[in-house]
DNA sequence: CTGTTAGCGCCTTCAC
DNA sequence: GTGAAGGCGCTAACAG
């Protein structure tokens, strides 16, 4: 297929110039015309080629959207709101971008791979979803890269991402999640229906989102006049799926036999955590109480449904999305905080006042 | 940022070409001037414009990963591991495609749109994850644009959804998915055990997946000498989701309250159905067995463990962008068969002999 | 090994 | 309203 534009001009009998203009819609062109060189498209097949209006136009329509795992739905749940927001809309015509997700595996050189790469095709805008690895050498790195992305005129979102350092300022809109008030919450509950030794299955060491959930946590245990040694004798790291959950659940069981409830970073720890103490005989909430965080789908739906803390992630998503393409207002200094809100269900519950309960 | 290929060669004191090989390394140059230009390089901290290459080189990086559900993990399994096997391996240095995934939300309007936005791009290859709508309209106006697609240099693979109709003969390469089969076996599986009346949640209807699983459902019942009005009667429609599951299964114990086993079109649905149950006071899988499909990360790690047919989702996907690639050889007939394995586990059990169950 | 010369396919001033 | 000409930034033959 080496039909250009040429041949579509040669086809209809009218200049390129022409053509161009139809296939844009921005200029004035007689009717006629317009239907002669709309009938030479179809018969010819022609389709635009896109780097070249791109360079000819300087303007790009690819837009990048960066998760840290996309067979995550809590990421495919961002990605879907945003590519939706950004080229969702069929009906409206002429809103032609490619709107793409890229999947960095959480992994910080992956990361700037793609921004690189996204960089190299001049992307319109760039948003890049969850958290961030925690080495100052690569915050640098990354930061550098946005800055750079910023300069050439690519939009930079960050969504549930902490803001870039001031040095880089309002090169980059951000829609950050409150992991830590949320955290704060969340345990609040606990410590409110009374008790005391709680577990913490945190998420992955040296990432943002996990130093700040956790920080949340150990916020209300301190406040609540527990020693933080003991709160970070309970605590222990995984991964964010599932399994990681179990055998956390398990780990933190032989620390602390006498556990009344256990926190998972995120809504599939807590999950894998029910699935341990339930093969282990222990009730979930009577014997030991379990709590998330994200609400994803699935969360109040499992039994016992599950209290965690819902993260509005679509509309998040949707935002973030109307934000890249500049159809939305920048919150006030470029920041914008998206609060968590307490799902209290049916997965927590007082604790028993004997801890009679079997260890098999 | 305007720094070009030109400022560059200025900056180094050489000539564009001479930068323009060292970038692209397929080119001898003195290792001096490859030092000065790389130098220069990072001074300007140039990043090369992909759009001007492309259309110089008229090559393009882009590959397109089409899937119908980002927030659903089997596309997000099957799209991370395409991803990877294309740009993944960042070790191996020059490897600079651009893997990039787009959600059509299934909607084929937005395949078509997809797919047209990336003819644009000339992207290098697509891969199309998933099933298809089954009408009839569609699957040529789809195949007429693979078609388009492959005939100017686009590689098309296909992973899990059915083979292009043969007019459109080897213009895709194929890794379908062995549904028929596979849901065959795993009913087969239960009528082994003794169950008859099998309750099955469907798929969404008009999708080739749905009609393919729901098929050897069907043939493994007729064999069995079970009428095919009865294997209607027990069977629903879902969404894929677990909700969807939940509700199938209360519709289908209405309809049939001596139900003894459910089989749900993927796991997600089965485990729904598992919800319901469970709600409902039936034990699983002594009352009742449940099987689900796919074999999703999940599926063995909830209680009881689901039986389900599993299939090698990374595995096609790393196949697929292979093939994508040029990397792997075309199966014979441009299509390959991926068979399902089933898999046994704690969610199936022979029916009780007396349905002495609560039904409240 | 390096520089020079043409385009790649399209958009966009300018003239008409 | 339409056509003609120049250039977007880079690569790919050619020469040397």
């Amino acid at each position: 297929m080496a039909v250009r534009l040429a041949d579509v001009a040669a086809h209809a009998e009218v200049s390129a110039a022409t053509v161009s203009r139809v296939l844009n819609g921005n200029y004035p062109v007689a009717a006629r015309t317009r239907a002669r060189v709309l009938r030479a498209v179809e018969e010819l097949e022609y389709v635009v080629n896109g780097q070249a209006r791109a360079l000819a136009a300087s303007s790009s329509d690819l837009v990048g959207i960066l998760v840290n795992d996309i067979a995550d739905p809590f990421f495919g749940i961002i990605a879907g709101a945003v590519q939706q927001e950004i080229g969702g809309d069929p009906a409206s015509g002429a809103m032609e971008k490619l709107a793409v997700v890229c999947n960095t595996s959480g992994d910080p050189q992956q990361e700037l791979r793609y921004l690189t790469l996204l960089q190299r095709q001049r992307a319109a805008a760039v948003v890049v979803v969850g958290d961030a690895a925690e080495s100052a050498q690569h915050a640098t790195a990354v930061a550098a890269k946005l800055n750079g992305l910023a300069a050439a005129g690519t939009r930079v979102v960050l969504c549930g991402r902490p803001p870039l350092p001031a040095a880089y300022a309002p090169s980059a809109l951000t829609l950050a999640f409150d992991n830590r008030g949320g955290a704060r919450r969340l345990t609040e509950h606990l410590l409110a229906l009374g008790h005391h030794r709680i577990g913490y299955i945190a998420g992955p060491a040296g990432r943002t989102t996990t130093r700040h959930r956790l920080a949340g946590h150990s916020e209300a245990m301190s406040a609540h006049g527990l020693s933080e040694a003991q709160t970070r004798r309970l605590t222990v790291h995984g991964t964010y799926d599932r399994a990681s959950g179990y055998d956390a659940a398990l780990a933190l069981l032989a620390r602390e036999p006498a556990l009344t409830a256990v926190v998972g970073a995120n809504d599939a720890l807590a999950l894998g955590a029910c699935a341990a103490l339930r093969d282990r005989g222990i009730q979930v909430p009577v014997d030991i109480s379990v709590a998330g965080f994200d609400d994803l789908p699935f969360s109040s739906d499992v039994t016992p449904s599950l209290t965690t803390v819902r993260l509005p992630l679509a509309e998040a998503g949707a935002r973030a999305g109307r934000l890249a393409m500049g159809r939305e207002q920048p919150p006030p200094g470029a920041v914008s905080r998206v609060r968590g809100e307490l799902m209290a269900r049916a997965s927590t519950a007082p604790p028993r006042r004997k801890p009679g309960r079997k260890t098999g």
